[in-house]
DNA sequence: GACACTTTGTATATCCATTATACAAAGTTT
DNA sequence: AAACTTTGTATAATGGATATACAAAGTGTC
């Protein structure tokens, strides 16, 4: 039994464009609203006035006049409440306080050294009670939590394998739910981090995007129609897995010449214990010296990262592919093979419309794609979109 | 500025519940319609009635009481019009006239030698006319033709490049809607395919689905949420072209190693000259009188497509994976080849939900998808889904 | 067969969004 | 100061959906 149409769904609708308009634009006035939904003048009245019952929208006075009355002004009260998100990473725990419109007005970042979830779980919950405290008060308070996790995570929020934490089946979401009490929403860190980068980052106008993490692995998020494209049971994006050499390197998942067998973070770094290189950032500040080795490296992960985004190109013809996570500190070394590669690899057509890009938001983007989920989940109520 | 809510929208939604409801259930009577779509029984009496007068709806008459007054049964009106599909492929053309089902009412087969544009859309054009002088006469007449293209098409219906047709840049959409009066849509053959399987074949129940085209070369057709994606301009699923090898065999796009060099109906091909077999059904016969050197070379074919397969099983976590065009006559060779692949070289998670089948619609795959196209384009107008 | 009960489908009233219209308030321009 | 603009609200009209009542046409039971 599907969703019917009724007035209350309309109104949802109108309602719906006419926050949406006021988040992206303000501030802004009554009448220029009705101008830009295409909605009565009237309509436009009933549904702000409910806004601002609501504590979503306020005025902030009165604008410029263009020859008659003075428009009342109307902002996004962004304060209104506020979201938590959190990056679960192998060796750190990032969270962040965000307003509505996902400005960090806190954050705290703490190591970690794997661990039972228990554990883990307690960090978490630390970090967000503290989090929470710091909040300002708001008509809302906490909207929710969003949670990006480097692992599998399935349609309800268990984290079913991470590889690198050394979990497995871990319901992350509920748990976590019922000690923080409000509402948690799971991700991968791929997905996270394409969010992020979707609403606050690099893709803030695009529609079709790949987002790249690189780093442990290689995960991605595919954003199509500027939705997540999560496959039918939330797994899609484990492109790192992908084959590209038939007969090459082995990998843990037990595939033979898997991308991030030569693309990935850890590859790089198998290559660099090699020089007697331990740390990634070692490599970094040795590459900063132009350390002909480093570099070497450096080019050699770049075309083979170009190898398996031309891949995408030619699967997905996306208008923006952004490479996040660890791996965008290498950019000034890879950006060039990697163009390279791409150029090679992908089809004229498709290649005309990419752009490859890095990560805008850094180390951000996968905590502020969390964050956004969480607020986003929080509209999900009332919001209805065509 | 986006479309906003109001009565007739609510209603244009309802409408299209109602009739899509009886396209898929029917004979079904008011009662159980608004039984079934939550809708209020008046409701469902008014746009039924609106849709019989449009012709799309009718009675047949009285059906089973359960205990009180019988009910008048309603059913989809499939013969309201006719649609033209066409398969524009390589060497043939395959042009279909269907009710608004997509059932077959009249087919047409016509070998081609490649050719001029203009030769080969005179062709077109003359199928499609004998096709609609066979039509039955019916309310709406011939509702629109939809055309599969071995090529990269884009979003004007404007086939950029078909290779094989030696075709660039030719506007096919507008020309043979000029030649032809009724709409025209224009779809690569995998899409059209994609379609074709999703509406009426293997994933009828289905919503993320990867339909592969392997024949010449290799395309695919990505369903998401029941939904073609197409890609930023149109060109997604050129993934014949993605790298399996890195340093593998060279192919004409400019890269090495794609995958069509090792998974497509000419890649077979290749190897078989080498045997003294040049025709496709010759190697087929020769497999079916179980030739080793025919059925090792449809191992070898299998295991590569299994690697393809794999790739798109960890990136799309599709529910399923449907084989179509000239490679699914070697089912039965290839078939266990590519789930060895397959299961050795994909995520346990995503390869539980994948099921990887044949395309059920045979050759029919891409004709009847194009039909649909047409088909669908013709309800568009009055549909809004949510 | 009479009666009670069910089921179907329509007719009419009510509800509630939007739009249309009118208008008051508060500007600018000449 | 007068004429015109612009903004925002109040009230009526419009057109969908639902709610209610009811007639028509069944079944089942004694």
């Amino acid at each position: 039994m599907q969703t019917t149409g009724d007035q209350h769904l309309v109104k949802k609708i109108n309602k719906t464009i006419v926050l949406d308009t006021i988040i992206k634009h303000s501030p802004l006035s009554r009448a220029q609203l009705s101008d830009m939904t295409g909605l009565h003048k009237g309509t436009v009245s009933t549904l702000v006035n409910e806004l601002i019952d609501e504590k979503l929208v306020y005025e902030i006075g009165l604008g410029r006049s263009s020859g008659g009355r003075k428009p009342v002004m109307l902002v996004f009260h962004k304060t209104a409440g506020y979201a938590v998100g959190v990056d679960l990473g192998v060796r750190y725990i990032l969270a962040v306080l965000t307003d509505l419109e996902g400005r960090i007005v806190g954050e705290l970042q703490l190591d970690l050294e794997g661990g039972e979830p228990e554990g883990v779980l307690k960090l978490v919950e630390e970090a967000v009670h503290s989090l929470k405290a710091g909040a300002p008060p708001s008509p809302y308070g906490i909207v929710g939590a969003g949670i990006g996790v480097a692992g599998i995570v399935d349609d309800n929020g268990i984290v079913l394998l991470a590889p690198n934490l050394g979990w497995e089946n871990v319901e992350l979401q509920r748990l976590l739910q019922e000690k923080l009490g409000f509402p948690v929403a799971i991700d991968n860190e791929a997905n996270a981090g394409a969010l992020g980068e979707l609403q606050y980052g690099a893709a803030r106008e695009a529609s079709d995007i790949v987002y790249l993490s690189v780093g442990t692995g290689i995960g991605a998020g595919i954003v199509i129609g500027r939705q997540l494209m999560k496959g039918s049971g939330g797994f899609s994006g484990e492109i790192g897995h992908t084959t590209i050499e038939t007969n090459g390197k082995k990998c843990r998942c037990g595939n033979k010449g898997c991308w991030e067998q030569y693309a990935s973070e850890s590859s790089v770094m198998e290559k660099a214990r090699t020089l007697g290189i331990g740390k990634f950032d070692e490599l970094i500040a040795l590459a900063r010296r132009e350390s002909p080795e480093a570099v070497r490296l450096f080019h050699e992960v770049g075309e083979s990262l170009g190898i398996g985004i031309a891949n995408i190109v030619n699967t997905f013809n996306p208008e923006l592919i952004l490479i996040g996570n660890q791996m965008t500190r290498a950019e000034q070394w890879i950006r060039n093979p990697i163009e390279r590669a791409v150029a090679h690899r992908s089809l004229p057509y498709s290649r005309q419309q990419a752009q490859i890009r890095f990560a805008s938001l850094d180390t951000h983007s996968a905590v502020l794609g969390a964050a956004h989920h969480a607020i986003s989940a929080f509209f999900s109520k009332d919001r209805v979109t065509l």
